[in-house]
DNA sequence: TTTATTGTTCGTATTTTTGCGAATAAGATT
DNA sequence: AATCTTATTCGCAAAAATACGAACAATAAA
């Protein structure tokens, strides 16, 4: 791995996008697949809906997730593929991380 | 998975920790315990000394890393122990967003 | 003891993130 | 057409992250 620059921004970027403890809990709810509207995920997380609706835009614009309208609601769901690469990425560069294995201290 | 907020905490803070791309590239260096001194990371980043300390209190702070006075400098590597476990964290937590398996839209 | 070397901390400025209510949009319902 | 439901965007405020130079330790070397 000579430097993988771009890598980087990439990963910094899926990191940032799972930082917040109200994205991982949208996640967890889409994957449970039990709410998968806004509003109502609105009544489960502790958040205003315009918040709410802010970090289902920052999960989007990673690609993390996929919006549909389902008028007059807006049915969200996991981009599995899109989440697969980040599992990957994240697998590669921990798993880089930890290869060499020696405590220097 | 009933709702793990801890667990969301405790990750969006690992996630945090792994969201920039200099700190990224920190992890990188002392992965290849090529560099392992302040000053030698200071020549290859990008960024002004002071910067440099910030961001290393980041991962410090967050447990992913170590520092050690040799003096007059300042070893450091990697807690791979933390390492491991934040690898095991986001797999799991991946690994659940996938499960379901099913797209919705 | 003076002087270098190495890093950190402090003070500050800038940018980004987070959060919310109000206003708005878009479509269904009456 | 008027209204209701649902969700987003806007405007703003507060908080956190980022970046840097200057000032400050702490130790080694002269």
């Amino acid at each position: 791995m000579p430097e993988a620059l771009d890598e980087n921004q990439a990963l910094a970027t899926y990191a940032q996008a799972l930082s917040h403890p109200v994205r991982l809990a949208i996640i967890r709810r889409l994957a449970e697949q039990s709410v998968c509207f806004h509003g109502n995920m609105a009544a489960v997380l502790p958040v205003a809906p315009s918040t709410l609706s802010q970090h289902l835009k920052v999960l989007k614009d990673a690609g993390l997730i996929k919006g549909e309208i389902d008028p007059p609601r807006v049915r969200y769901c996991l981009n599995t593929a899109k989440i697969k690469e980040i599992k990957e990425l994240f697998d590669i560069f921990l798993e880089y991380a930890l290869q060499g294995g020696v405590e220097n201290c």
